[in-house]
DNA sequence: TGCTGTGAAACCGTTCACAGCT
DNA sequence: AGCTGTGAACGGTTTCACAGCA
């Protein structure tokens, strides 16, 4: 039941195994479940019981032995754990089709997380609104936007050789975080949380797969 | 100099570098460069030396001792390694805005992608086409069109709960492999390469870092 | 009795350092 | 001399198995 200082260093394996558990358990609490063993979690979501019991054990003692888990409670600690016991406002850079797809996503704009706002240089789109409402900015704008509400998370839905480029505006413009959907890394930069999310890289990796799996039998993958 | 048999399992982090890597020479061609080195390669593009080498002993032998890579040769022999040597033909389900814009987006149709279709069951959209013209047609008619052409990749853009009765249709096609891009963990389905790609997974990894930064010193991440 | 929390063991991937080839 | 290919050392993560508590 006690709570610990996380760790120097959480693997990303394990945050993001978290999320899926937390994602069980917001399903369980809809369903008006009180309790739950890591046995049964593993049973029901296809996790690993150990694994669970181990990832949780880095954050504190979440369970009750004997028993299991409280599900409404271990859903808020792991909500506060994870940093999502509080409002996230995100920008988009590059109003594209991806760009504008993203801003307007269930995706994007649930958990507390929110669209408020998608930036360009287009002459031609800026002005407007996407499908669901957000305003299209001029990129220019950015910083005097970041000025007036604190954004925390920036995704770039840009061309390639416009990233770098979108990164220094993001960090110049006090953006913590950056989500990178275009084809190239974006190099850490330092004060700043970096996510590279590269799509061709997934359909890369299919096509390794069944480069390889038509011959011989099939590895187990998420 | 030698090819080898892929080894029974390469994890997804070698192919996830093999991919980059081959991004690297991509652009190594383009500017004509005949021969890198394994440590030339790391100081440029970000990579690791070593790690490159033992990525690429699992294939076979690639180099020339005291000289390094010839970099057109490399470049073909790991686009027959990852599988993309060969066209690949994808359908897109689920014709919303996401669903278009992944349809439509140079990512998913360049070196040997390519989307035929996309596919939904709504009326409205049915017989329309997304902006570059790729066709939305009937779920009904998946079946028939998989049977006109070999669909090699389905990628899924439609809601959580259209998740597993969409996948079942796609196996049914006898499409081999599946992007899903729904906030939802698609099991493993026997005879089906299946890959997650979950968006709200990286904003809760980048709030998990958030949370976490403002505190304590910067850990590396990519 | 039942289930958590956790040391210990097993496993896997990365880094090191050098033998061997050109 | 230079760089690859690779065995060996290292470090981190997963799995196991059980002690300890409700």
């Amino acid at each position: 039941m006690q709570q610990k200082e996380p760790p120097d260093s959480v693997s990303e394996a394990t945050t993001h195994r978290l999320s899926l558990l937390l994602r069980s358990l917001r399903i369980l609490e809809e369903e008006g479940v009180g309790t739950v063993s890591s046995q049964q979690l593993a049973e029901r979501f296809g996790l690993n019981a150990a694994q669970i019991r181990k990832d949780l054990a880095q954050f504190g003692e979440f369970g009750v032995r004997g028993v299991g888990y409280r599900v409404r409670e271990l859903k808020e600690r792991l909500n506060a754990v994870m940093g999502l016991d509080r409002p996230r406002t995100m920008v988009v850079l590059g109003a594209g089709h991806l760009g504008q797809a993203l801003a307007d996503s269930k995706n994007f704009n649930s958990d507390g997380f929110r669209v408020v706002a998608l930036f360009d240089n287009d002459r031609r789109k800026i002005g407007g609104r996407s499908r669901t409402g957000v305003p299209i900015r001029d990129v220019a704008e950015l910083p005097a936007a970041a000025r007036e509400q604190t954004i925390e998370i920036g995704v770039l839905a840009v061309p390639a050789e416009a990233v770098p480029s979108a990164a220094v505006v993001l960090r110049n413009a006090g953006v913590k975080a950056i989500l990178n959907f275009a084809p190239i890394t974006l190099a850490p930069v330092p004060g700043l949380e970096v996510k590279n999310v590269d799509l061709t890289l997934f359909l890369e990796n299919l096509s390794y797969r069944l480069a390889t799996s038509s011959d011989r039998p099939r590895p187990k993958r998420g």
